[in-house]
DNA sequence: TTGAAAGCGCTAACAG
DNA sequence: CTGTTAGCGCTTTCAA
């Protein structure tokens, strides 16, 4: 059994003096590479219940104080309060862990002084890397990280700095739109345009989407009203007041909506039970985003799924393997079709 | 501006010699009791300077190693795939960086062994504290901290060897069902019986919970079938399989339902669509979790919203200040009307 | 086969 | 007001 209450904690010295041998050998052994060493098993094996019995835990600040490498890996991340970002992260800690790296997740709540304080914060801890989500100032992160050496990555928004691995916004926002445009049509029976809505007009992401839905309004010679295309930004009261706004200026609002997120889906939803715009007829929705529960709010969404998993592969893959500072990574999103 | 590519990082060596004094001064600056040592402003300044333009970042590992305390907390939690715990996560988060922790948060997907083995590499790590959230089994890792010395406590889920936090289950239980039962006799026109469905039955949370939908049912006095109470767990899949084998058996399914999570109405919901079991008239629910979309599915839907605010209030407190280790806080939840 | 010893970067006495 | 010094617990040469 372990001390009652152990003032200090047990060291390797600890260790070593009830095996009747030195730190170096304990240290070794506990390291597994005592056949380098070729320490007797019969001590290895003394040392390892020793360990085992006193509760032993390495001191890993003083370990990594030593070592060269940390094999701590960072990242930051808006927020939780989405499937997306949380099978992210749930994802990087997975993927680190199995190739032995300690994942530490901050949540900087897209706020950008948050997010360089973070990165300090994790340099401060030695890092080896760190992932960039869906930062508002990616490069100025991975500023920071080069002035200490370190590498980062950018993941979800990209940057001009380090590599950057996202959705293929465009292509996704395309089709998006045209399957949106098709449901849409088939239900009037005639071509209807869409009506943009959420994110913030300044981010990568949200205008290649508005690309893509222009694209994809183009090709099937829908003309899309320049107003129509509001990127108020992603807290839902933003999509509801804007919503608000325009059926105050127009008197109406399109039929047919993509929403560039299921945070601002949140709020668009709870303008259409309230303002009663959409009581005779059902709204067609697309949705660049995915969550279990809006598959089943109406027959008439439409989402993309962001390809998670394939995503951090690629994260990883740029870890282990390497890539140029400047490539950008789009991977394709899936397409969910509600039940 | 900095060294164009750093071998070897800034420490307070180097800062010394270019600010012409010792390392021993620029620590003290760099810590902000330099008016303890009384050293000139015009020096404290010069370091500070120096510091910034270098973009100094303390080492962490060797900072932590000389001191006695680490002011590192640790958090594991189930899954970061719903509103609940991703909100757990946030707020703990901010609690801790408000005063001056670092807090370092792991998801464990409701696995005991990586629970224990995320408690472990936390101790190697010199946490001062492990929060254990909804952990399976709470009072192995406390017993692990213990041996290290470290204190741990209990949130969502409770345990007996250390202090914890949870929702107030039971009466939060009770109230959800006499809403529901009371929602539902006024759409029925008669008293009816609700199905619990979701959750482990071994669980504390579960049997609380059960032990408040029985408690509201016998106020009522409505009897309950014994055989309508479904713990099957919290996957999806399995609050389906578990509704489809129950139709399958008894023909039919109760109207009214009591849904343990947010997770098992996911399974619930995708059920009634299929099964096409609520053709001519929608249940009534009732669900014990929170989300915005589920607020939106259908009018006929009551939920509890866990007070994560109060909840890490409480978790803060007996962190700042102590509290029995056999102590259990209770949490009443909020109610939720869907719009 | 093994142990002694140096030193990672930092903090905190202590000695000027 | 400031510098020197002794470790914190661990890894890793180097010498035996």
């Amino acid at each position: 059994m372990n001390r009652d209450k152990q003032p200090k904690r047990t060291t390797i010295y600890d260790l070593a003096e009830l095996a009747g041998t030195s730190a170096s050998a304990v240290s070794a052994v506990l390291n597994g590479n005592w056949k380098k060493r070729r320490i007797g098993s019969q001590l290895a094996e003394k040392i390892t219940r020793l360990a085992e019995e006193q509760g032993y835990a390495v001191n890993m600040q003083a370990s990594l104080l030593r070592r060269e490498k940390s094999k701590i890996i960072g990242m930051i991340v808006p927020k939780y309060d989405n499937r997306y970002f949380g099978s992210i992260v749930e994802t990087f800690e997975n993927m680190a862990r199995q190739r032995g790296l300690f994942p530490i997740v901050t949540c900087t709540r897209r706020d950008p002084e948050l997010e360089i304080e973070a990165a300090r914060e994790m340099l401060s801890y030695q890092v080896e890397w760190v992932v960039s989500t869906g930062a508002t100032d990616p490069d100025r992160v991975t500023d920071l990280c080069a002035a200490s050496g370190v590498r980062s990555l950018n993941l979800d928004l990209p940057g001009s700095k380090a590599p950057s691995v996202i959705s293929d916004n465009f292509a996704g926002a395309r089709e998006l739109t045209r399957r949106v445009l098709l449901n849409h049509e088939r239900k009037l029976g005639h071509k209807s345009p869409l009506l943009f809505i959420g994110g913030r007009g300044s981010d990568h992401n949200t205008s290649e989407r508005v690309k893509g839905f222009l694209a994809a309004h183009a090709e099937m010679e829908i003309t899309v009203h320049q107003h129509h295309i509001l990127t108020c930004g992603y807290a839902p009261e933003k999509a509801d007041d804007a919503l608000s706004a325009l059926a105050q200026a127009e008197g109406s609002v399109p039929m047919g909506m993509f929403v560039n997120s299921t945070i601002s889906l949140e709020g668009v939803m709870g303008w259409i039970r309230r303002s009663g715009h959409y009581s005779t007829i059902a709204p067609t929705l697309g949705c660049f985003d995915w969550d279990p529960f809006v598959a089943l709010l109406c027959d008439d969404i439409q989402m993309v799924r962001q390809d998670v998993p394939a995503m951090l592969s690629s994260v990883f893959d740029i870890i282990d393997n390497g890539a140029k500072t400047t490539s950008l990574i789009e991977i394709p999103p899936v397409f969910v079709t509600s039940p």
